[in-house]
DNA sequence: GTCTATATTGCGATAGAC
DNA sequence: GTCTATCGCAATATAGAC
């Protein structure tokens, strides 16, 4: 086998196995039996099982490298927050091991959440959170709107969809199919609640 | 040592430990050294390190026994959906370690999910779409609303504001004292929404 | 009911052949 | 660059003394 085949089968097989069980719920061993390479390709590209985690981790959190995008210029506020709603499904979509290592590094933070995972993350909320204020200040949001947690209230929302789905798929629908409505009843109900209008 | 004494410092050890680090993170060797026992009384009272663990999450998810608490009769919808905000902020002080099993759970499911967590979790979600659906056929609500979708986004909000606390602490303030306000301000987001009034 | 001591298995990492 | 073989250690679980 290649270099580059063996070091990018171990990088997929860690994704999935990481994801799925947790740095210490999966061992060099399994990991290499998975990836059909030897055990000790692992210390050779990576130095150790943490640094294939913290190689994983870094490859999940580089899409957030394009959040910058959804703020184009020009754009209202209200369509750069719906343009978040559907960024972040997108992401959630193209990538479903991304929500367990967010979620999982959260509360159960490793050495590589404040380096990899906090930065990013805390980055969304303050564009987030901006572009709330500049709406506010514009007049078209209300005046005693908090945007830190307005912007906290939204990411909440999109994100405890995908989040709960294990637990709630014989509720609601969770297929890509429906990806569109969701971002629009999220959008109104972020915008304008869910009371009727007078 | 008396029994229950042993046994219920096992629990607690293992409570906070667990939820640190995770089920496959913790040896029985530190949990027992941790509660000043022997390692041979796992076994003993939970037949094993997993035993231990269903125990300790059986009890994290005792307090959503009391969902149906917030559904007060003569409540209105409002006052229900305001009761769940307080309710779900109650349990996430009184309780910190929750939400790592929670999204644990969710993200990366045991043996014991689907008897343990999911049911509570369902529950939750099913009562609160029951309270938006009824508001919606009264004319409170709008009537695009769906009702699932709209009780996810409201538990998302909440949830997440606690979930993303070690990436956002700096961005706004998590302290117990700032929880009513919290309350007032996610109500009135889900309600009425962000938009400025004509 | 609680302990110590131990059986057994599997772990992460590496040495050294090719 | 990849393998096999192995070192040293820590894991869970249990036997048996008290």
């Amino acid at each position: 086998m290649v270099k580059a085949d063996c070091r990018r089968r171990l990088m997929e097989v860690g994704t999935r196995l990481f994801a799925e069980r947790g740095l210490h719920g999966v061992s060099v061993r399994e990991l290499s039996r998975a990836a059909g390479a030897s055990i000790s390709m692992i210390s050779y590209y990576f130095g150790s099982k943490e640094g294939l985690y913290s190689s994983v981790l870094q490859e999940q959190f580089a899409c957030f490298d394009q959040i910058g995008d959804i703020r184009q210029q020009g754009a209202s506020p209200l369509a750069v927050l719906e343009g978040y709603l559907r960024w972040t499904i997108q992401r959630h979509r193209s990538n479903p091991y991304l929500l367990r290592f967010y979620t999982s590094e959260l509360t159960n933070p490793t050495a590589y959440f404040a380096t990899l995972v906090a930065p990013p993350i805390g980055n969304v909320i303050k564009i987030l959170a901006d572009v709330i204020e500049e709406g506010r200040q514009q007049g078209q949001f209300r005046p005693g709107i908090n945007a830190v947690n307005a912007a906290l209230a939204l990411a909440g929302m999109i994100n405890y969809f995908f989040l709960s789905t294990l637990a709630t798929e014989s509720l609601t629908n969770h297929s890509p199919a429906q990806d569109e409505q969701l971002v629009g009843q999220y959008a109104a109900i972020f915008t304008q609640g869910i009371i009727a209008a007078p």
